[in-house]
RNA sequence: CGGGGUGUAGCGCAGCUUGGCUAGCGCGCCACGUUCGGGACGUGGAGGCCGUGGGUUCAAAUCCCACCACCCCGACCA
């Protein structure tokens, strides 16, 4: 039966009340839980998508917290122009031939076409180095350390919500330095903010490394990622921090003079994550009855469902309600006291949408003087008493936080092997898929290799792995490292 | 760009092979009532340029041609 027809993959979107099961089509299951936890919609041009108010709220947490940590460390938000003069983004010749393929470019305006067209920026490098040539003079003006909230167009080949959408939001750190060591020093502190916030508030484990030359951003020197699992054993590029050495400084004249009375140029880094992260935190913990937010972002960490029947009921339930909330201002709650709808109904639709932990009450629980509390993360169910429940309530969503990161954790551990001969390699990959940790001679040539005859690609060189002389698994030459290497999105 | 599909009510689909009745079904939506501790039920109701343009025909959702859009798989990528 082909993909397409009545009972196929494509023909259950939508269908029914719950989601594909991610062992059918885990590509389908994505896209159900995406439009039926309300995150997303299609929008009208290809590759374009609706944040809806739900979704938003996530990315609106992901970015408070993120924000705060940019600030801690120094960063001031600024905002530069969405157009960017063509000419710009042929100043740096890697930079240009990377990005030429996905632009979109302006080229009639005001009813005229114009003298020179504009491109809709994909990454704000070029114009943020005119203005920096501009604001830096001396070793006094350094280190420039700008954060831009923007929107960002890649015209894409294929779109897919949240992960490669062709316009996305995204967070684009830049930063000049006047020494290489200072700058390198920068594209770590990055990397590990990163790697602590999607860590402990996404409760997502990654590996933060190295690219190699073939992957690294197109005009930097070295690039720095955090690599995700997801729940189908395919890695996410969660964040990326790079080194641009005096590549963009050089192409604009972003110099300055020195304490020695010498003109240099700046070294910079730049850095990023994007609207990509909710796209991370849907594949790294949902399940078959849809999403599961960690309790630290989500936009609704209690849901309190009633069971009201009367007035009567009304006047018992509300007041402790109200009381609980009260007590507990640093919780996000939300009351679902819709009175057409039925609990059961209202119970898949919180699990839908992956509230943390949901509070049930009604006159049957306060007559033996309790709440039931229901966990997401394990669909565990107890019965806690009243005066325990303020308690209770931040307790569980600790453990539900932990409960999320052990078990993604555990996963990736289960599904990542060491291995140390190229067919070991392919007949795993296929087999089971996952993470693989195996030596590389380094060369560009063998990278190729690999990805041309199996689709996967080196993630990365890892920070944290022991240094561990060894043989390349497809040429026997030398190597001093194993990397990651994986099947990605 | 290559391969595979789909466009009919808000969503999911049937109808097309073999042209013809008032274009159906499920869910959702609206009103009222009964319900409500794991996706409630009854009654009544609203909602359609059948993707767009052209052609064939007495007659087109249905046949022919062209176009457009979107989805899935690959190459590019946060």
């Amino acid at each position: 039966m082909s993909a397409n027809k009545p009972g196929g993959a494509s023909a259950r979107q939508g269908e029914g009340r719950g989601v594909t099961p991610r062992s059918l089509d885990y590509s389908t299951w994505y896209t159900d839980v995406v439009t039926k936890a309300e995150l997303a919609d299609y929008s009208p041009v290809r590759g374009t998508m609706v944040i809806r108010p739900y979704g938003y709220a996530l990315w609106e947490n992901i970015q408070k917290d993120l924000d705060r940590r940019f600030k801690e460390t120094g960063h001031q938000n600024a905002y530069f122009p969405l157009f960017i003069p063509q000419s710009f983004l042929q100043k740096e010749a890697e930079h240009v031939e990377g990005f030429s393929p996905e632009l979109a470019v302006v080229t009639h305006a005001g009813g005229k076409e114009l003298e020179e067209p504009l491109v809709v920026r994909p990454t704000s490098e070029t114009i943020i180095n005119h203005m920096f040539s501009k604001w830096i003079q001396s070793h006094r003006d350094l280190p420039l350390l700008i954060n831009q909230w923007a929107n960002v167009v890649r015209w894409e080949l294929r779109p897919r919500l949240f992960l490669r959408t062709t316009e996305f939001l995204w967070q684009e750190g830049h930063t000049a330095h006047a020494s290489e060591p200072e700058a390198r020093e920068e594209v770590l502190r990055i990397l590990q903010l990163y790697r602590d916030f999607v860590q402990d508030m996404m409760a997502i484990p990654v590996v933060p490394g190295r690219k190699s030359d073939s992957e690294k951003f197109a005009g930097a020197v070295e690039t720095f990622t955090i690599e995700a699992m997801m729940g189908d054993k395919r890695a996410l590029q969660a964040g990326t921090s790079h080194y641009l050495g005096q590549n963009f400084a050089k192409a604009f004249g972003t110099q300055f003079q020195n304490e020695n009375n010498e003109l240099d140029f700046v070294h910079q880094t730049s850095w990023g994550v994007s609207t990509r992260l909710v796209g991370g935190v849907i594949m790294a913990h949902g399940d078959d009855k849809g999403l599961r937010l960690p309790p630290h972002i989500a936009p609704i960490q209690v849901v309190i469902v009633p069971f009201i029947r009367s007035d009567e009921d009304r006047a018992r339930v509300l007041p402790i309600i109200d009381q609980i909330r009260q007590a507990l201002p640093q919780i996000r709650f939300q009351v679902d006291d819709r009175p057409s709808l039925s609990p059961g109904f209202k119970f898949n639709e919180w699990e839908m949408k992956g509230v943390p932990l949901r509070m049930e009450i009604g006159p049957r629980d306060l007559d033996k003087n309790q709440i039931v509390l229901a966990r997401r993360d394990t669909g565990e169910k107890e019965f806690v008493d009243l005066d325990r429940a303020t308690h209770a309530l931040p307790d569980l969503l600790e453990q539900i936080q932990a409960g999320l990161w052990e078990q993604a954790l555990a996963f990736r551990e289960a599904n990542t092997r060491t291995v140390e001969t190229y067919e070991e390699f392919k007949a795993q990959l296929d087999e089971v898929g996952g993470f693989f940790l195996a030596h590389w001679d380094g060369t560009p040539e063998t990278e190729a290799k690999i990805k041309e005859e199996t689709r996967a690609t080196i993630r990365c060189i890892p920070l944290d792995s022991p240094q561990e002389p060894g043989r390349c698994m497809v040429t026997g030459e030398p190597s001093k490292q194993r990397v990651l290497i994986a099947r990605a999105y």
